[in-house]
DNA sequence: ATTCTACTTAGTAATTATTATAAACTGGGG
DNA sequence: CCCCAGTTTATAATAATTACTAAGTAGAAT
């Protein structure tokens, strides 16, 4: 997790100007590892700043991506992506059915493609996620089984 | 890829009914390893059937995935999710800025959790995202820099 | 083959997510 | 302190998805 005084000379860096919008949405992001929607980060700002806009979240949310601060994850099935200052590299654990997301703090540093296999590409990272069922859905589940 | 007599059997064994609009969209699905959107298969779908609703397209989809023959992938930046009917292990290669996405047929069959990083949840499946730049999207980088 | 019924579909409307636009505002260099 | 390019806001438009219900039909039972 990078700190909030990173991220902002980033912003500097990148000649973009820190607003009190910016900064407020980049303290959330740092503050919260748990993945929010776009929606959930404009919940949080309009407590402390109540007239910010969605289009001022969304614009902060995709110009940090843009830099590669932010990474943007799938949350298959809500509608909506999901956002992680975590730019180091991790991994997810995803449920797939109530869609809880961990993080996995391992590396797999064994994963490289053959030139071949990247046709090209310059790669930047790679990400794994693995698909399962939480514990607590198992339950839910089984219990589903029975009354049938 | 599962052949389509393979899709409909699974479909039967979970008693649902074999309809034409079901059957012409797994046609479409096992035919296209194109990752499409909800919206390509509509317009496939429509060429053929011209009746057929996107409502019907979404529940068929939702359905496939529920059923594990289907799995739903993330194009990051573009609304809307994609889906693939290469249930197989296999992994995908995005351009962070054209969203090209490529299959990479490779198994990385190493990759597994300890218990304890699995925290309980049942594993399916794992599968791994490379992220870069296409050749094609590194061509108009290279140029846009030399324009500033 | 015909009938019956629960499941499925089509069409419309409603909801939610995201982007576009333009006028008003402001951070930070000079 | 002033200025202006970059930002924000509010509104509206567009796109994506879901809800709802009457009409239709696949497939089991007869």
């Amino acid at each position: 997790m990078e700190s909030l005084e990173t991220l902002l000379s980033v912003l500097r860096q990148n000649h973009l100007k820190i607003t009190p919008q910016r900064r407020l949405i980049l303290e959330i992001l740092v503050d919260d590892a748990s993945h929010p929607t776009v929606d959930q980060v404009y919940q949080q700002v309009i407590t402390v700043m109540p007239n910010v806009s969605r289009t001022t979240v969304y614009n902060t949310l995709h110009e940090l991506v843009a830099l590669g601060v932010l990474i943007e994850v799938q949350d298959m099935g809500a509608g909506g992506g999901r956002y992680d200052t975590n730019a180091s590299q991790h991994h997810h654990l995803l449920c797939t059915h109530c869609h809880t997301l961990l993080d996995i703090e391992r590396d797999f540093p064994e994963l490289e493609l053959t030139p071949v296999e990247a046709c090209g590409y310059r790669i930047a990272r790679h990400q794994v996620t693995f698909y399962g069922v939480c514990p607590c859905c198992q339950q839910a589940l089984a219990s589903q089984e029975e009354s049938i």
